[in-house]
DNA sequence: AAGGCTATGTTGACAGTGTCAAGATAAAAC
DNA sequence: GTTTTATCTTGACACTGTCAACATAGCCTT
């Protein structure tokens, strides 16, 4: 199937491109992706990638699309766990959050970089795959609000927003290596999510 | 001073070059800042920066450290306000961090970007700069906690770390573009400043 | 089935980039 | 005054994204 005939059109050079480039993007980088190199891969010529994607980044909108996905349905197998209580949910989703972005660090700095982001440069396919993304984060911190594991007297977006800039905070600061140190992580985990549920567990224990 | 005299020699190109980059990097980002055009802007030739910087990335670094400077100070005398209440100067840091962040997007980047840091990149001189500025980060989280503004029951370093993850996940995320409405940046600070103070507030209030 | 349309692939070219090697110049050191 | 050293120069290389012009082949209509 890799190169079953070598015939003038690939068939499918779109999704070949996605592959070779999520392939070589957890191995390389983002920062040593180039479009020649993936065009290389799929074994075709340089410009060919330009009639799937407008430029190199609708290609890295895709595979960043393709992560989004992937993340929401962890997200969402978290969150479901019927079997557990909120909070340990609540603390797993940060432990997971935070391990997610250390074991894919280059997919992570695709999905939340400036790259794909900046100049109003996201394309609408991506849009529309990491917005519900970003929704359900708000859905998650109301449920938790609702549940008395946050603070209820807070604006549940502006909430949601502060929490997941701490949880991409600490990623950031991990993956890109300012915090050099990355034997601490669970700790760091279990004090940000002491810290946001502060005040509720002490009502909850006491 | 600019350009006295069309000398073979430069006489302070170092200097020049971090100017040029300076400017050039709140004008047109980081992304487009290349060491040619540089060299350009300082009227000498494509490789002349070479004897002043090992590579691109220890150019970057020397302006990063400038900012790293910069900001310590700032940091310092906001800290410092002896007329201000501690709870008072706190709300203002956050405020002034994001705010910092904000206004001068390419430069928080740059400094707090995986360009410089990753791979072991980062210069002896800008981690001389930076790491004070980091461990200034911990100084103020432990006076906090004696003032009893943030939870006592947690390690400084641990606590400096998700509070100032914080700080940078929210900056990150406003000057990625990814939250694309910035208008409600003061709600924001102000939110992530109530949760963590929130216990600590009851217990001053009551 | 024949012919044309369109999606897809090709080579050629251009303006950039960081960086190395080798040579030129001037200032500083002796 | 001569030599060393710091600094600056041109030339070159490999690499990048992207455009224009052309080639192929599958599909659609007649």
């Amino acid at each position: 199937m890799a190169n079953a005939v070598q015939s003038y059109h690939h068939g499918d050079l779109r999704s070949a491109l996605i592959e070779a480039a999520t392939a070589r993007l957890s191995e390389y980088g983002v920062d040593s992706l180039s479009l020649r190199k993936l065009a290389e891969d799929a074994g075709v010529s340089r410009t060919a990638p330009y009639h799937h994607f407008k430029d190199k980044s609708a290609l890295l909108s895709a595979i960043a699309a393709k992560g989004f996905s992937d993340w929401h349905t962890a997200a969402k197998r978290i969150f479901e766990q019927e079997d557990k209580t909120p909070q340990a949910r609540f603390r797993e989703f940060v432990h997971e959050y935070i391990g997610y972005a250390a074991d894919n660090p280059e997919m992570y700095e695709l999905m939340f970089g400036r790259t794909i982001w900046q100049n109003q440069a996201a394309t609408n396919d991506l849009k529309e795959v990491a917005f519900p993304c970003f929704q359900f984060q708000v859905t998650m911190t109301r449920y938790w609000q609702d549940k008395g594991l946050l603070p209820n007297n807070q604006d549940a977006l502006r909430l949601a927003q502060v929490t997941w800039g701490t949880l991409h905070g600490i990623a950031r600061l991990l993956i890109d290596g300012i915090y050099a140190d990355s034997s601490h992580i669970e700790e760091m985990c279990d004090c940000a999510a002491d810290l946001f549920m502060q005040k509720q567990m002490d009502a909850y224990n006491g």
